[in-house]
DNA sequence: CCGTGACGTGTTTACGTATTCACATCGAGC
DNA sequence: GCTCGATGTGAATACGTAAACACGTCACGG
């Protein structure tokens, strides 16, 4: 019954209780070392008395930092789930916060920009393939904005990148898949609009080839479970069936091994299977899906790193992380 | 090549360019209608020119609302991911933010509760169950700040609250598996730290005591899929095995299917499984588990409603909305 | 004993916008 | 022809904080 309920309390009237100015009040919060002893002690117990806490939109202000990172991400995804996670942990570690702008579909990425560009934002990660070069290329020149994209080839050149490997982390697949003994396979993605499927097809399909095996693409259309499910349909059976079905990520994995199951194949007895991504799903007992685990964590700090690193010098870093093989039983066959 | 890069371009800026008065710029971009047409079109296009954005930290000190709802979660959980993605798209819709607190275990919500008191947020979600009371009780008295409790049930008489029904969902559920012809049921699922649970367990122990069936109650430790599927090791086997296991959640369900068919045991031969939430992954082919579906549009609708609407007579609002029985193959037997 | 620097604090200003108040203009009504 | 209200615009102020600057005090070394 003390303190609360004073509409709005601010330095002044914590001054005013602490008998000081409202600029030891301020210093009190931001750099308490400037600050005698006695005097921060009987600043923070008027504060305590006032129920004081300081206003951020003011400080924002003022110091023209927001300590907010943006995010402009796909509304449905498991995978962008996972990474922003991964981000808005690291970020509260550092006393920062995440704002989200997500997106149902691509119309309306141009909505979500306008937005960031109010807020004024410390950082911006730009996610999805699925953004256009022409809304890259604005959020690039936003003066004090540092935009980095986040998984997301097509942005190369344009904006500082942070990526998994696609490239090598397909060859991976590819050749454990190869390594299994295969004779035929089929890419199932979304190649038709995403970039990083593009890569991925294009590292399999080539190490593939060099195998002497061809690889047949297949459009999914989505990156969603219900894509995989419906794709698996489409794949052919009977002589013409592949021994390997190579998913464009996880989720359109997890439909594909449910798809091929409900129409009568056994994985990986009939099919082998393998995704990319490494979502926790994928290690669920009841799919123990070969997958290429990103390392997210890895990822985040690499674009928090160009964020906040004050290394405005290299102008246009591009970190190519790679990813890790991820052995379930979807391409384990029965050996007798 | 023209108006960008200009480093910081203010209202003031604007209205040098277009001959006009600071007052008249912003007015232009908060209340156009009260500028004459043709003076409105002059500034338009001298802000364009410019490249100029109203600044909306500068906005929000000024007018006392942020346009931005925080929200208190979980860090890791799926059920919370889909609540998230919900409501930021609706606040997407409403021209309004979603700005993230997550918090790794309950003893890090103190520090998402400092930060949330930073920024002047026009709205908070309090979620999850393991924010304890004292923490409500803070959050109730801040000033000009509604708080919204999301299915908390704990919350209730401290907060306005928003919560599926529970204990309605958890009989529906009991029902069902009893028109199976169950005789005997456990509950898995993590009544010492959630709420939530303990109503759902509660009301499903109660409905399957009205048929004379009782009801053990087996501790998960968690709520993730791993912690089911762990605690499906500790359901007795042979003579003892139930008929039908319960589980708290959907991800704990989905550890318990995978946990039992580990186990050798078949679900839904051998064992029924029921879950609660409605998860995009309960419906999965591999799973397609019989659950309590959340309807969370219009739970998060509610908790928007209770925000943003100035009925602030009503002062202690709680809208328990009913869920929906969804009717999955793990409860669906064998009829011979 | 005085100059010098470190230290602690107060005064003042700026951040960029929304809004209140005042003022000028203009058309309509008597 | 003069008043009155409506309409459009400008000047001034406030939102709450951070930081630059100035000032006073005190300890220390020459």
């Amino acid at each position: 019954m003390r303190g609360d309920s004073a509409a709005r309390v601010t330095s002044h009237d914590v001054a005013a209780e602490a008998g000081v100015s409202q600029a030891t009040v301020a210093r009190v919060f931001s750099a308490p070392d400037k600050v005698a002893l006695a005097t921060r002690a009987r600043v923070r117990e008027a504060a305590a008395r006032l129920g004081y806490v300081p206003n951020a939109i003011a400080r924002s202000l003022k110091s023209q930092r927001t300590d907010i990172v943006g995010a402009v991400v796909p509304a449905k995804s498991e995978y962008w789930q996972d990474v922003l996670t991964a981000l808005s942990r690291r970020l509260a570690e550092q006393g920062k916060q995440l704002l989200l702008f997500p997106f149902a579909d691509a119309d309306h990425v141009e909505e979500a920009l306008d937005s960031v560009e109010q807020y004024r934002l410390d950082g911006l990660v730009l996610a999805s393939s699925t953004i256009r070069p022409e809304h890259l290329v604005r959020m690039m020149r936003r003066p004090n904005l540092r935009a980095v994209a986040f998984n997301q080839p097509a942005a190369s050149g344009l904006l500082p990148l942070v990526m998994v490997d696609n490239d090598a982390g397909a060859r991976d697949l590819a050749e454990h898949v190869v390594a299994q003994g295969i004779g035929t396979a089929t890419f199932v993605g979304t190649v038709s609009s995403a970039s990083t499927d593009q890569i991925r097809y294009r590292g399999a399909a080539s190490a593939l080839a060099d195998h002497g095996i061809a690889c047949p693409y297949l459009e999914a259309g989505g990156f969603s479970y219900d894509a995989g499910y419906k794709a698996a349909a489409q794949i052919p059976d009977g002589a013409d069936r592949p021994d390997a079905v190579m998913g464009g990520s996880d989720e359109v994995a997890l439909g594909l091994i449910d798809g091929l199951r409900t129409g009568g194949l056994d994985v990986p007895g009939d099919v082998l299977v393998t995704g990319f991504d490494g979502l926790p799903q994928a290690s669920w007992a009841g799919y123990d899906l070969t997958t290429l685990v990103q390392p997210i964590e890895v990822l985040v700090d690499a674009t928090l790193a160009i964020i906040f690193d004050d290394a405005r010098d290299a102008a246009q870093p591009e970190r190519i992380v790679p990813g890790t093989l991820r052995e379930g039983k979807t391409t384990r066959r029965g050996h007798g």
